[in-house]
DNA sequence: CTAGGCTGAGCAATCGATTACGCAATCGAA
DNA sequence: TTCGATTGCGTAATCGATTGCTCAGCCTAG
């Protein structure tokens, strides 16, 4: 493999017997020019097989049709779908996603915002469930527009993309009262991910509103994965055997559950309920499949690329900050059912 | 949210009270400068908040520090491992990961090669379930260096990182038979997929050396997804009734493969016993667990990245171009099980 | 025949860094 | 004191594009 050094504009310039100015109008298609002239440029491009150079074009340009992401983590099956969506719709108005994942170190998002600033991106989209008070201060005094993806804004200043999460899990309440379920369990997720206190909050009002007593909805705590997920529906099984639902975080502490009811040989859902959070592909998978509160990632994904957008394509004024909650839905599988006529064991 | 402009070079230089040139050495601490001066230029740096354009060295250095990655399908539970892997290793040496996810579009990958040259990556990985003709002749003559993981090349002349298909084949056809199973179903890949075939052959080739005959091996096919491996599995039951166990090309299709003989009312592994390929986050999750052919898909990643930055770094000369063959391990779980004693229905 | 208006294209500045080269100041030794 | 060697730093070229300004040539109208 040879590596020829690449042809630049001068030397389609010369080539075709012109300047470099007349060839990057003709590649431009602005100003005007004699047929034979671009029918010149265009033949010794073709000849030399020339590329412009996206690094000269944006240091002259000023940008770089580059959008940075940083997610919370890639293996984390949410993401994958929101990032796909998202390089679709920068690829349709010819951006580029510079991709970084932070693998749940909020010193590591940090860092990769440097980065991408240091490597001049356009915007930059930051995709995380949990966003620490440093990356809020940076994020706040931004050099160029930014825009969050599935994280709740300490204040409204930075714009953001979010779910109804307090909809999402009075969804999910309504849907297990409704099949007479009346002692719920909630796995709840870290600390520090932004959307694990709302979710919880609207789970504990909602069953409050439909009747619940407290002391019926034991709150446990899962970190969001599986193993935890498995650890926590373990633990709540020991403490609180009567429950006949478990209602969980996201959709990877659900599948925890499942396999922990499994173990322990409860039936889901003849002897307890399971509902998940997020709708992530392996909801699907699992058996039984996991009834979920759906989180659209795709059009959050491209939401944030069209907000970037139009902060970015000069003529509008940059959009005022805001916080855009897009609605979810319940999707029913068969991991949730009737609430077991007999009474449960304890109690 | 005021965006002023980012200060240059010029700017930390004049408030220093040195030359550009001066900022630009203290900065990367090459040649002597006095203490005072270089206090004065890191005052004036801090002071303003200076970060280098990342744009303006890539043209001037010739390189930019960023890899293009272009994946399958960044849905495909399969490749965020990769990508995090290659993340993280680019990370180390101060490279950046430009990703590019071709939603199994042929075209689509070719745009982005195109692209991502463009934008003068300084090495590409390309990591793909299939590679077209068309993309094998622009990565022979790519003007970068460009690593293939994850697909078998057709010649020796474009470097790879391929796993080792026809053992993990081996290894599971060893283990089913070892289990007792005569009778094994295969449910394959697309054939545009590079592993489809070895993996296939492979399977039929080790059957074959432990004495099973080909007519207990019905092959069917599938396009790598749960939802086609649901439906091969069907039609396997249908048409093949008698085989007590299906190996699949990889862990979606036996995802879906399991959901297909949980519907026909088949138990997993008491009937029939199922092992998929790749060891994907998910195999451990569905019901029962999966038995499969584990790639070291993290090792593939980074091993892309180390192989790019010794072909990029530029002291040695470029490594002659190689496919390298990791070695698989079989990860055994509940799908598999030993065959049943009894007949089965048919033949 | 000349003046004014278009067209088409070149000159050169610019974007923000890095670095070869050269010069001035300082130092030590003779 | 004077002369090389060394140190510290500035000048200016360079990377590869884009684009404002200028201008030559030609057309047309007066």
């Amino acid at each position: 493999m040879d590596r020829p050094a690449r042809p630049t504009i001068s030397d389609v310039a010369e080539r075709a017997g012109v300047s470099t100015a007349t060839v990057s109008r003709v590649l431009a298609g602005i100003g005007r020019s004699k047929p034979d002239t671009s029918a010149a440029v265009l033949a010794a491009v073709a000849a030399l097989g020339y590329r412009p150079s996206g690094v000269a074009r944006s240091l002259r340009m000023q940008r770089t049709r580059t959008i940075g992401l940083i997610v919370s983590d890639i293996q984390n099956p949410f993401f994958p779908e929101l990032v796909h969506a998202a390089d679709e719709a920068a690829r349709a108005i010819d951006y580029s996603i510079l991709l970084g994942s932070a693998a749940y170190d909020e010193q590591r998002a940090v860092h990769y915002l440097d980065l991408m600033v240091d490597r001049r991106v356009d915007g930059m989209i930051v995709a995380s469930s949990q966003v620490s008070d440093a990356s809020w201060q940076w994020l706040l005094a931004s050099p160029v527009p930014v825009i969050v993806v599935n994280s709740e804004p300490p204040d409204d200043r930075v714009p953001a993309i979010a779910s109804d999460n307090e909809g999402g899990s009075r969804l999910a309440v309504e849907h297990l009262v409704g099949l007479g379920h009346r002692r719920i369990g909630y796995i709840r997720g870290p600390q520090s991910f932004t959307a694990a206190a709302p979710r919880l909050a609207a789970f504990q009002q909602a069953c409050s509103d439909a009747g619940l007593r407290p002391e019926d909805l034991p709150i446990l705590r899962g970190e969001g994965q599986v193993e935890s997920g498995e650890l926590a529906a373990g633990q709540m099984l020991e403490q609180a055997p009567w429950v006949t639902a478990i209602a969980c975080y996201n959709d990877l502490t659900a599948i925890g559950a499942l396999r922990a009811l499994r173990a322990a040989g409860r039936r889901v859902p003849a002897d307890i309920s399971v509902v998940g959070f997020d709708d992530i592909a392996a909801a699907s998978w699992v058996v039984p499949a996991l009834t979920t509160v759906s989180q659209p990632k795709a059009e959050m994904g491209r939401l944030a690329v069209e907000y970037l957008a139009s902060a970015l394509e000069g003529g509008s004024p940059e959009p005022v900050p805001e916080v855009r909650r897009l609605p979810l839905t319940l999707r029913v599988r068969e991991s949730t059912g009737p609430a077991p006529a007999t009474p449960q064991p304890g109690r």
